[in-house]
RNA sequence: GGCCCCAUCGUCUAGUGGCCUAGGACGCCGCCCUCUCAAGGCGGUAACACGGGUUCGACUCCCGUUGGGGCUACCA
């Protein structure tokens, strides 16, 4: 059996969203799992549309998902005299012409080929004996190079995903290969570099599904084997139309710095049109690229639903280890204002093992990290009026005294664990003679300025002896 | 318009003629756990687009209808 090459082939003329990262995701896992060869190649035979920052882009992105690639990138902007060549060949088989039309006759035709509900090929141009026409291209006159598109035949072929697939020729216009400025189009580009790299499968969104007959076809006027095709099904926004800039097809680098994780991203769009045929939702590292296979993506299209996306993302930031966190929540850290240096990590792993169960995004962490990284934050305002504002001003001098009492209880703490912290808390408050949700709401709120955190006695342990104490003398001020 | 493709809960999906009283997941709702908020556990809500066939028997096969998507460029 011959080794799979497969490539991802996107035009740098937008970002890469979730389409092409899906489509990048599901040639890599191929490859991975057959061990072959995952090639990137930029197709920017548009000049005026394409750009090298899209490209750049395009890689940054496919880099963060770490969908690392074996060959390339190519540009085939760079590849022009080889697609020419290729022109010049299926030009001298006779498979192509020479189209003098200007472009409103073509488009004339096209209109016309609409309203008749047939395509019309009478332009004239496809007839004319050959040596006219050569006559007319080396008097430098203007001119596309159009493919010959036979008459009545059907093209099938075997779609991975789509089965069997055909398509009768009468339905196929005679698309163009060479533009009047000699560069290359789509297929003629694709066609060409898909032959020339060995590409074993072509892994594509389904919008190529009616285009492969042509490529097909200029295959054959080549004398190639065709490539294996397997088609994707298309990824819909919420309003089930095609994602779009307007729909939800943010680039990929914008869930990144949105905190989502690239495993739970990669997870999640594998999952859309694709499934391992049991119950399995969570892959770990590796079993994504085990249990993927082609013959289980599915047909219909899919809508992207983004809430899946955060449950997802808030499952993986759970089960992720502390020490891959720092790396991931460095960005976000800095841009929060948290200096984060390799000497603070060990401050910061102890605050990410308490939070990191509760997290949906890395963004959420700067936040919900505040109390436990700097003394300088803000009280809330409703957190205090609810646990320290007690109507009664006898009770509220009471509260003062039993945590004035938990302060020094916890300052002589002999040591200072989980253990112990919770032993004493919950003495304090049983002697206290408060509720047990009145006192350790108002510790809470003493030490984290606010009405929610993790376990209290895993925030008390997290902090450390002295900022509690520290914490739970500079609150009574609030309660005076 | 023509051609191609598709069609199971709101969403992602399992299902390849009897295992289906249609399974799982997200979401939503309720309960439990509980010092708060999450998480977690348990339970609930909710679907085979429609109409014809074929068959002893259709979610599964065939045809049609409807709906959706794609292609129909000197874009890719």
């Amino acid at each position: 059996m011959s080794r799979v090459r497969v490539r991802f082939a996107p035009s740098p003329t937008g970002f890469l969203h979730l389409g092409g990262a899906r489509t990048a995701l599901f040639n890599w896992l191929l490859a991975r799992k057959k061990q072959g060869t995952f090639i990137l190649r930029i197709e920017d035979t548009d000049a005026q549309r394409s750009s090298q920052e899209m490209a750049h882009g395009i890689m940054e992105g496919l880099r963060w998902l770490g969908l690392d690639w074996d060959q390339g990138p190519y540009y085939q902007s760079q590849r022009s005299d080889l697609y020419r060549e290729t022109a010049g060949r299926v030009f001298h088989s006779d498979h192509a012409y020479a189209c003098f039309c200007p472009p409103e006759e073509i488009q004339a035709l096209s209109l016309k080929s609409r309203s008749s509900g047939r395509i019309r090929r009478d332009h004239g141009c496809r007839d004319r004996s050959s040596h006219r026409a050569k006559s007319r291209v080396a008097a430098g006159e203007s001119h596309t190079l159009r493919f010959r598109v036979p008459a009545s035949r059907q093209i099938v072929f075997q779609d991975q995903v789509y089965g069997k697939v055909s398509l009768s020729t009468e339905n196929i216009e005679d698309f163009t290969l060479l533009r009047s400025d000699g560069s290359p189009t789509y297929h003629l580009s694709v066609v060409t570099d898909d032959w020339e790299m060995g590409i074993s499968h072509v892994i594509r969104g389904g919008d190529h599904l009616s285009n492969t007959p042509k490529q097909i076809l200029l295959h054959e006027a080549l004398g190639n084997q065709a490539p294996v095709y397997a088609h994707l099904p298309l990824i819909l926004g919420p309003d089930k139309k095609r994602l779009s800039k307007r729909n939800g097809a943010e680039s990929v680098l914008e869930y990144r710095d949105h905190g989502f994780l690239p495993v739970a991203l990669c997870n999640y769009l594998a999952l859309l049109g694709w499934s391992p045929g049991d119950d399995r939702e969570l892959f770990s590292d590796g079993e994504l690229v085990k249990s993927f296979g082609l013959d289980r993506v599915n047909k219909a299209n899919a809508v992207f639903d983004r809430r899946k996306l955060d449950w997802m993302n808030s499952r993986y930031l759970a089960s992720s280890s502390s020490q891959d966190l720092v790396r991931h929540l460095e960005p976000f850290l800095e841009r929060s204002g948290f200096r984060k240096s390799r000497a603070n990590d060990d401050q910061l792993l102890p605050v990410i093992t308490l939070l990191k169960s509760r997290l949906n995004r890395l963004s959420d962490f700067s936040d919900m990290a505040t109390p436990f990284l700097t003394d300088h934050f803000d009280y809330e305002s409703k957190a205090v009026k609810r646990h320290f504002s007690l109507a009664d001003p006898a009770e509220s001098s009471r509260l003062r005294r039993w945590l004035e009492t938990l302060a020094k209880e916890y300052d002589q703490l002999e040591e200072f664990n989980l253990e112990n912290v919770e032993a004493v808390l919950r003495g304090t408050a049983k002697d206290s003679g408060f509720k047990i949700g009145v006192f350790f709401g108002a510790v809470r709120v003493a030490l984290t300025g606010r009405t929610a955190s993790p376990g209290l006695f895993d925030v008390i342990a997290t902090l450390g002896r002295h900022r509690v104490v520290e914490r739970l003398q500079r609150c009574l001020k609030l309660l005076q």
